[in-house]
RNA sequence: CGGGCUGUAGCUCAGCUUGGUAGAGCGCUGCGUUCGGGACGCAGAGGUCGCAGGUUCAAAUCCUGUCAGCCCGACCA
């Protein structure tokens, strides 16, 4: 009826990035609002793409040295009073557990039972420094007990006013590590070393370059002595924090008596750190490689690589084409990519063709291909790579199939450089506030801007009214002796600044 | 927590001012024509109009209450 819009989502990114945003999430059936306000439903081909992110890190962890582990969901209140600034951070935003089981209400439906009321409420976890802070207590007596090293994949629950789909969800998937060290130098290092695992997978897995940082103290985690942080810039040109690694120094040793004795019989407090990713890195990767026609997805997190789409006038066609599809995914599934098999899947459903191609495109699968007899008389296949767009070409199949590893390969590294010549261009060095000012202007497209700066109420307020805040500095940062931008002090370090998810 | 708005089919919404047998588009089912393509025609399924009470011969429509959700602000790792 309607003749197809040009692109496959509207609105455009152009015309109104946020709405394409959650356009582009329905469309690639990725998840759905649920019946429970700020939470959503991870549909399939969403979990999927968590669980080759989980399957991934999950084997760096382990790499690391890491042991997967699980603690209780709920938290007793008064573990979370115990260190001042963790609670100020998060009390704010908690799910309270306070009866133990429900009854008829004499007005009618159910009630929480007054008789089941509970001594201590409990908080559903917002993070779980406290409880496993509380457990490690009792696992650490002496430095031979050293280091512990526990990673814990679950779900969290923070009561955000404001949610968006992946990037900020009332109850929402993550992994927490969690480790304590005999000395703080070790402690420090480990935190790092998960800044490190974090680039290393969003750059080679996600495709989507990053800036390892360390945030400056108004942004930093509640109780952390430092916070470290990758930050990626979305295509809107606003920065997106995609992991945190904290330094917790010994403030919750302290808070939860992590002690030790150490090899001369002191007793003395551990150093701790945690480090997390969310599922708001599916919000990253939407962000970073998706266009007007849908996902794209990096092949090395694609639940498939290739879709087939079987095509045939009538069902006498229809056993050649689909044996010769069958065959097809048989010897691609034999190749390898990145050390896996490639995932190969065919849709034979009973939808029009051209419906049926478009939703691969929406769902951002990297290869479709596409088999009819014409092809399966030549021996040929006809496919299209969803990186550079355009309609596809006809390729000899056992060409196709030889060079599959080397093709994944080449899409996901085309959807690096990509997104890292996105970024470059929306980055600027700024040494001067009008300049800074005019380049977070609401009229301009905004980015990235390297400034000196000395961290400071002074400038919290002036970038508060610029809607623009503080990333991070970056770790590799060389030292340049510069002024800072908002208060005229010496400053030797460049911050990046920009408006944020 | 303050201000504004909305609850009608699976989805998006019209109808309400002026009460009188519940509507459209999309989606879904079937048949047909098309088809290397997000097509078209015909037929069909599907709703106690958020809930409770009131006014009336008669309420989706008017009144009262109540619940839920959305937007703006505030707030916000």
């Amino acid at each position: 009826m309607a003749k197809p819009p040009k692109t496959a989502i509207t609105p455009t990114r152009q015309e109104n990035y946020p709405e394409w945003y959650q356009q582009v999430v329905k469309a690639a059936d990725l998840a759905e609002t649920s019946d429970v306000r700020g939470c959503m439903v991870i549909k399939p081909w969403g979990y999927a793409i968590w669980e080759n992110i989980q399957r991934q890190l999950d084997a760096m962890f382990k790499a690391t040295g890491h042991e997967n582990a699980y603690f209780p969901l709920f938290i007793p209140m008064s573990f979370l009073e115990k260190e001042a600034q963790h609670v100020e951070g998060f009390a704010k935003e908690c799910a309270v557990v306070t009866h133990h089981r429900l009854e008829p209400d004499p007005e009618g439906g159910l009630r929480p039972a007054p008789s089941a009321k509970l001594d201590e409420p409990l908080i559903v976890r917002p993070t779980s420094e406290t409880i496993i802070g509380a457990t490690f207590s009792r696992w650490v007596q002496s430095y031979r007990d050293l280091p512990i090293l526990i990673n814990q994949w679950a779900n969290v629950v923070r009561w955000e006013l404001r949610t968006r789909m992946f990037l900020r969800t009332t109850e929402f998937l993550w992994q927490e590590g969690h480790t304590v060290h005999s000395t703080a130098e070790e402690a420090e290092q480990e935190t790092r070393q998960m800044l490190d695992v974090y680039a290393d997978f969003a750059e080679n897995s996600m495709a989507m370059p990053v800036i390892k940082g360390e945030k400056t103290a108004g942004e930093r985690f509640p109780g952390a002595v430092a916070t470290y942080s990758i930050e990626a810039l979305m295509q809107d040109r606003k920065a997106l924090q995609a992991g945190t690694s904290h330094f917790l120094g010994q403030n919750f040793a302290k808070a939860q008596e992590i002690k030790f004795q150490d090899p001369s019989g002191d007793e003395v407090y551990a150093w701790t750190t945690s480090w997390g990713v969310s599922t708001r890195l599916i919000g990253g990767l939407i962000m970073t490689h998706s266009d007007d026609d849908g996902l794209v997805l990096p092949p090395k997190l694609a639940p498939a690589h290739v879709a087939i789409l079987p095509i045939y006038r009538n069902y006498d066609e229809r056993p050649d084409v689909l044996a010769y599809c069958e065959a097809l995914k048989k010897e691609l599934v034999a190749q390898r990519f990145c050390d896996e098999p490639v995932r190969v899947r065919i849709d034979d459903r009973d939808v029009r063709g051209g419906e049926k191609k478009w939703q691969w495109v929406k769902r951002g699968v990297p290869l479709r291909v596409e088999v009819g007899p014409r092809d399966v008389a030549a021996g040929k296949v006809f496919a299209a790579r969803r990186d550079v767009g355009g309609k596809g070409e006809g390729v000899d199949r056992n060409t196709f199939v030889a060079q599959i590893s080397a093709t994944l390969t080449d899409m996901q590294q085309t959807l690096y450089d990509r997104a890292a010549a996105i970024r470059k261009e929306a980055t600027v060095t700024i040494d001067d506030l009008g300049e800074f000012e005019k380049f977070f202007a609401d009229s301009a497209p905004g980015g990235l801007a390297y400034c000196h700066f000395v961290d400071g109420p002074e400038m919290e307020a002036q970038l508060k009214k610029l809607k623009v805040t503080a990333r991070c500095v970056p770790v590799d940062a060389e030292e340049e002796s510069g002024k800072c931008i908002f208060t005229g002090q010496p400053s030797n370090l460049r911050g990046v600044f920009a408006r944020a998810y």
